[in-house]
DNA sequence: AAAAAAC
């Protein structure tokens, strides 16, 4: 920039200066005055200055003046407020508000105050507000409401209400309650309830009442409640409840519930869940011998799997046969395409970018490369080496349950942290030593903190679901954690869509990942049929109560916790069997609506979407949106809910006239094709999506919790030492509200 | 912008 430029706004002296008007720009001052005397000539550099610079007072500028050259706040130099020296508040002084002296405030004088005397207060003689000429408000001519034409209401005619004519409620008028009157009560007047009268009654006459001619209520005759002298209830000689005898109370005799002969709830010999209890001894140096023990054992004598087919997929991954033989087992003999493409470079150690759709198979993506790695090491106490963070605790049991098998195979302990669940089991497996985290962040972290955990021997560190992990959200809580893992180790990052921030993240803390995306971030599910029904906002519960009506399962999803409550009861009372699923219900609450629906006991979910992610159940035939996702990414998750494993599946978003042509991008951007269609209840699409079936109209009650007898604690997890307060661990009465107790971490309350 | 994630 030149320094003569002609816009060039900086002066001389440094001050703004406004440019000049294009029109004058050629015109000197002097030029222009000549033309037009009253131009007032711009402020030259003597002029006053004005704003914080000028050096005129403040007070003629209408600022206030500065706190030395203000005079009046000076406490003794008031004189307004000194009580004793104002002169205008005296009351005797007062001339205006002299009660007496005043000549318009005389309460009779006054004209227009009288009342009986005001126009237009006046009730009868208004004539603006005149009762009976009023056009639209006239009260006697409204047919239904007219005060006097009223039959029923009419204050005269109305015989129940008027006080001296009730009958029944005047209290002289009574007959029947008359005090004077009544036979019975009267004490003295009561023929048979005069005390030395009553033939029966003389005390000592009474034979019934006598204390020590009673047969029945003497203490020393009575047979049965003596406690002694019982025959049935004599402790020792019962034949039915001795202790020993009694075959079905006994513990140790129990043949159903025989703790030895249950095979699934058997701590120690159930296989799966075999990881961290293995040992009776509570010391501590004998616990790591017996597992040191355990493992030499199970390596030496590996369960028979089956044999691994030749042309088994995974083995040509370079997973160890027993791997490949546990998923053979289960029928996994085949590679999804994320996991053959991911599954070589993990092993490698290489730091992996897994870009997969919901459904596409990641969790076996990362969860087997990182077994693989763990098997075989050693993992001192508190220091876990491996560790996978997901965003919610369903999607954490669901991973860990997903891996627990396998891991069991390769001699991998692994355990879940999450909130919601005893922190003192967490702590334990931990201060044992545990080689695999799965966790939600909150609760690591707070694990970490309190010391009972140390990242800082972390080989190989997963986040699935990055793209959720790495929003404005959780993103402190995952660096936090990241930063705790050594930097040398091996990172897997697995999401459906690599946008958000997962880039940043990607940047910090991979290094040179290789990056696989078997699919675009797109829906191409070919079986999944796309609906986007343009509603009448009226029609939105009775066409929500339709969709949900069908057979098979349904998740309705929802914006808000509210929301979620609100339709889940809406739909119960028109006759479709729903359960509520959010973050705001207790982690009980939370398993066992999981669990009902997943059993089919309550086919229709109603979930925000802490359900939306990852969470697998099958045969979920539909996905309805009641409220259009928030963008594409959500339709995306949303819909991946359905149409799993080759199924088939349909998506169908409810759509507000408003929120159209947001829809209609968003349908785009998610490469979903499908053209918005008007729909109300009744119509065919809709009939033909739900397979005809109508709620009943009829309310309906969610199915009662399973009794949980000797199962203690409620549920397959989360188990509790307190029977009947299913899975919530904490103490007190009532709901156990958001993890955070109600509040936001960021502060703001929660607005519906 | 709500929801999620810790007591």
């Amino acid at each position: 920039m030149t320094q003569h430029h002609q816009h060039d706004p900086e002066s001389a002296d440094g001050r703004i200066k406004k440019p000049r008007h294009k029109k004058h720009q050629n015109q000197s001052y002097g030029e222009r005055l000549a033309a037009d005397p009253s131009y007032e000539a711009p402020r030259a550099d003597n002029a006053p200055v004005k704003g914080y610079r000028s050096e005129q007072p403040r007070t003629d500028r209408g600022q206030r003046p500065n706190r030395d050259d203000r005079p009046t706040y000076k406490r003794d130099d008031r004189p307004s407020y000194n009580r004793d020296d104002r002169s205008s508040y005296n009351r005797d002084d007062r001339s205006r508000f002299n009660r007496d002296d005043r000549s318009q405030g005389n309460r009779d004088e006054r004209p227009r105050f009288n009342r009986d005397d005001r126009s237009s207060y006046n009730r009868d003689d208004r004539s603006r507000f005149n009762r009976d000429d009023r056009p639209r408000f006239n009260r006697d001519e409204r047919p239904r409401f007219n005060r006097d034409e009223r039959p029923r209401f009419n204050r005269d005619e109305r015989p129940s209400y008027n006080r001296d004519d009730r009958p029944s409620y005047n209290r002289d008028d009574r007959s029947r309650f008359n005090r004077d009157d009544r036979p019975s009560y009267n004490r003295d007047e009561r023929p048979q309830g005069n005390r030395d009268e009553r033939p029966q009654g003389n005390r000592d006459e009474r034979p019934r009442f006598n204390r020590d001619d009673r047969s029945s209520y003497n203490r020393s005759d009575r047979p049965s409640y003596n406690r002694d002298d019982r025959s049935r209830f004599n402790r020792d000689d019962r034949s039915q409840g001795n202790r020993d005898e009694r075959p079905s109370y006994n513990r140790d005799d129990r043949s159903r519930f025989n703790r030895d002969d249950r095979p699934s709830y058997n701590r120690d010999e159930r296989p799966r869940y075999n990881n961290e209890r293995d040992n009776k001894s509570f010391r501590r140096d004998e616990r790591v011998n017996n597992r040191d023990d355990r493992r030499s054992e199970q390596a030496e004598q590996p369960v028979d799997l089956g044999t691994v087919a030749d042309d088994n997929q995974f083995a040509a991954l370079g997973l160890a046969p027993r791997l490949v033989q546990r998923l053979a087992r289960d029928g996994i003999t085949t590679p999804f395409p994320i996991q053959a493409a991911t599954i070589p470079d993990a092993l490698a150690g290489k730091d992996v970018l897994g870009r997969g759709q919901t459904g596409s198979g990641k969790t076996l993506g990362f969860g087997l490369p990182t077994l693989m790695r763990l098997s075989g090491g050693h993992t001192e106490s508190r220091r876990p080496r491996g560790m996978i963070l997901v965003p919610t605790r369903e999607l954490a049991m669901q991973v860990h349950d997903a891996l627990e098998p396998l891991a069991h195979v390769m001699n991998v302990s692994l355990k879940l942290i999450a909130g919601g669940l005893p922190y003192p089991k967490q702590i334990d497996a931990l201060r044992r030593g545990v080689d695999l985290l799965i966790a939600t962040p909150g609760r690591l972290i707070d694990l970490c903190e309190q010391g009972a955990a140390d990242l800082g021997a972390v080989e190989v560190a997963v986040l699935d679901e990055a793209d959720h992990m790495c929003d404005m959200g959780f993103m402190p809580a995952v660096t936090t954690l990241l930063d705790m893992t050594p930097a040398e180790g091996q990172r897997l990052l697995f999401s459906a869509t690599l946008d958000n921030d997962v880039d940043k993240i990607v940047r910090t803390y991979l290094k040179d990942p290789v990056q696989h995306s078997t699919e675009s971030g797109q829906a191409s599910v070919s079986t999944m049929e796309h609906h986007l029904l343009v509603i009448e906002p009226a029609h939105k519960q009775s066409l929500t109560a339709e969709l949900a009506s069908r057979d098979g399962r349904t998740i309705v999803f929802v914006r808000t916790k509210l929301g979620a409550d609100r339709i889940a009861t809406q739909l119960r009372d028109r006759g479709v069997m729903a359960a509520a699923l959010h973050g705001g219900l207790t982690q009980g609450m939370r398993n066992r609506t999981l669990d009902q629906f997943k059993d089919g006991s309550v086919p229709v979910l109603v979930a925000t979407d802490v359900a939306a992610r990852g969470i697998h159940v099958d045969d979920v035939g539909l996905v309805v949106q009641a409220d259009p996702p928030a963008e594409h990414k959500d339709y995306l998750h949303r819909a991946g809910r359905t149409a799993r494993a080759g199924g088939k599946g349909a998506v169908v978003t409810l759509v507000l006239p408003h929120q159209r042509r947001g829809m209609i991008r968003m349908a785009e951007s998610a490469g979903v094709k499908a053209e918005p269609v008007r729909a109300r209840p009744g119509d065919e699409l809709v009939t033909e999506l739900t397979g005809g079936s109508k709620p009943s109209g009829y309310p309906v009650k969610l199915p009662a919790p399973k009794p949980q007898r000797f199962n203690k604690g409620g549920g397959k997890r989360f188990g509790s030492t307190r029977p009947g307060r299913g899975h919530d661990s904490r103490g007190g009465n009532g709901p156990r509200r958001n993890g955070n107790g109600g509040r936001r971490s960021d502060g703001k309350s929660y607005q519906h």
